[in-house]
DNA sequence: TATTGGTGAAGGAACGTTCCTGCACAAGGA
DNA sequence: TCCTTGTGCAGGAACGTTCCTTCACCAATA
């Protein structure tokens, strides 16, 4: 099975250090220092030691690496939203986009990524050899974090889950934002803003509710909010549902949690409201149908994969002790479109 | 920040073995031991060394197990599809759940699960400590599942990726499912059944079209098929567009690639068709809107999560050397809903 | 009294790297 | 010629576990 030849006294097992010095007549120091770019070497020695190498087909052992080193080269990724759940969080396309992104960061330095599952054996996390992780959305007083800080393995997240740490956050004015959507509306013309959000205790869900009531006490408008409890679907339907079948019907919709674009509107029509014109409609998603469904939808993005490459680049940099800012500030994004705009659905459609 | 106290002589970092050892008056053999439920210790022995390690806080270092155990106790799964494109795989549907349930297989099974990325550095892969690799859709000869199992580490892939390789695959009868599908589209009454394919050289891509064009062929039917080459919402939308304003209109619609069911119906709708009335609709998707839709949609699901529970277990099982199957094959799952039922379209909306 | 057998526990090798230390040798300067 | 300096490489410790081997001790048996 493996790719070796000639004076092999290692057979059917993988390849090691001291095969490859033995077959290029040289210490195992040589064939380290050759491969690493290390020590005092003539280029002739280095070059046929990489040649051997390559011919027997060596592969480092990343596991001893790792022991020797301190690191371990792998970072985790945990979604902490309903962590209760188990669920399938990659579903959301803002945890399938931050997922992916975050892959492709830490591959980008040299990092494996472990995902880590929503629920598990006690404390399992502990059990896997981590540099660095990168928690989204953790809850109030979350464990996870905890028992990372503890054990002296740096995290990343958001301002508030890390306090009072030596590491840095990564945090969006979500309030600010939020009122940003709700002031557009009101330039639109809105009268009553219905809100769909979830009732976790993730820094979003918080600061967004935070903020819609604080916008409406302000203006002194009556707050129309429904809230989710659980994920899935259904759920998101059906406080839809409930929302626009209240007493006090709203004109424009926000919805702070991720559901399926087209589906929304396809739920809204079958609610007989036409989007815009008997409702404003602007979702916080990561969806990538919002340009494509009809109308086009407004979205709130919290652009994941730029979220990933900064945390990403953090944990990084404090594994690889280079000096660290405390944290970052992004800023979201705020795509208008017709679903929001009635001057703009003329122009909708594909 | 490590939660240890009194006659501590590793200032800073993390407990060892020898720490606990110390503390606990016994060698670090009798540690090992009363920790890992081996050797022959007195009860009192083993409750004692037990609260002391919890005591100190101690968790044994998982890169110093894994080396001189020489597993590491972490799966990688790979996505292939589209390897050239750097996309964000786990957005659809199958790979989000698919994800999801092999990290929580891994879990349950003490196993970390390392997420491989589609593109990146050369060989990247083989400098992961990876104990086994989930191999989902490989491309034609595929270098990843090349250098696996050159490197000796197992691979759970489908059936022909494997095949002459001494470990088990995992597959599904994907033109049996086809035939099933386009059965009951006949039965329907479908007289001219469209098509939307991938090109790629992923199994089911290859075998839905292969079964496509061969019942085509036996009926005497015209096939009325249209080719992806690259992943994206937009692509797969004009797909449809060409399909549907070509010279001979479809009465019926299989959509073999992962659409967003109710962005597909909207685009349908906008294309100024109506299902089922004008068009029958299957998808062959994992998208979880697809009983809410109006109509609600037919699909064939190729179970991912079971798919994942099963690769796992065989992972596990060639891992820990206990005897393994040749293979598994496992039964696609076809839910028909209204979209491709007329006669249900009177019960169908929620 | 020696011998056996079992129990409790310690010592140390090994896993495959990296890297520190040190040795041999050659060239150059006094 | 003898010391220095530098080059090219080898030896071996260390990373933190697991596990094989050894050993002391005590009770029971021949």
């Amino acid at each position: 099975m493996t790719a070796m030849s000639e004076s092999d006294r290692n057979p059917g097992e993988r390849v090691r250090l001291v095969d490859v010095a033995r077959a290029a007549g040289v210490s195992k120091t040589t064939v380290s220092d050759a491969l690493n770019g290390a020590g005092r070497l003539p280029d002739a020695t280095r070059e046929h030691v990489r040649q051997v190498a390559r011919r027997l087909g060596y592969r480092p052992n990343a596991t001893a690496r790792r022991l020797r080193s301190g690191h371990s080269r792998l970072l985790g990724l945990a979604a902490r939203e309903y962590v209760e759940h188990a669920w399938v969080y990659t579903e959301l396309a803002y945890f399938a986009q931050l997922t992916t992104a975050t892959i492709r960061a830490g591959t980008a330095h040299g990092y494996g990524v472990v995902l880590l599952p929503t629920t598990g054996p006690d404390d399992y996390w502990l059990d896997l050899p981590l540099d660095g992780v990168f928690v989204v959305d953790p809850v109030d007083g979350d464990p996870m974090v905890g028992d990372f800080l503890a054990a002296g393995i740096p995290v990343v997240s958001d301002r508030r889950a890390l306090a009072g740490t030596p590491w840095p956050w990564i945090d969006f004015d979500y309030g600010g934002a939020i009122r940003q959507v709700l002031d557009h509306l009101e330039a639109a013309g809105a009268e009553r803003i219905g809100a769909v959000a979830a009732s976790t205790t993730a820094c979003f869900h918080q600061d967004s509710v935070q903020a819609y009531s604080d916008w409406h006490a302000e203006k002194g408008r009556e707050p129309l909010m429904v809230y989710l409890d659980a994920p899935g679907v259904e759920a998101a339907l059906d406080a839809v549902e409930t929302l626009l079948s209240g007493p006090a019907t709203p004109d424009a919709l926000v919805v702070l949690v991720e559901v399926s674009p087209p589906l929304l509107l396809d739920k809204l029509r079958r609610l007989g409201r036409s989007v815009p014109g008997d409702l404003l409609l602007v979702c916080v998603t990561e969806d990538t149908t919002t340009p494509f469904t009809d109308p086009p939808v407004s979205t709130l993005s919290f652009l994941p994969a730029e979220t990933a490459d900064v945390a990403v680049e953090m944990l990084v940099d404090i594994i690889e002790r280079r000096g660290v800012a405390t944290g970052r500030l992004l800023q979201a994004r705020f795509d208008i479109r017709a679903s929001s705009d009635p001057g703009k659905s003329a122009s909708s459609a594909s």
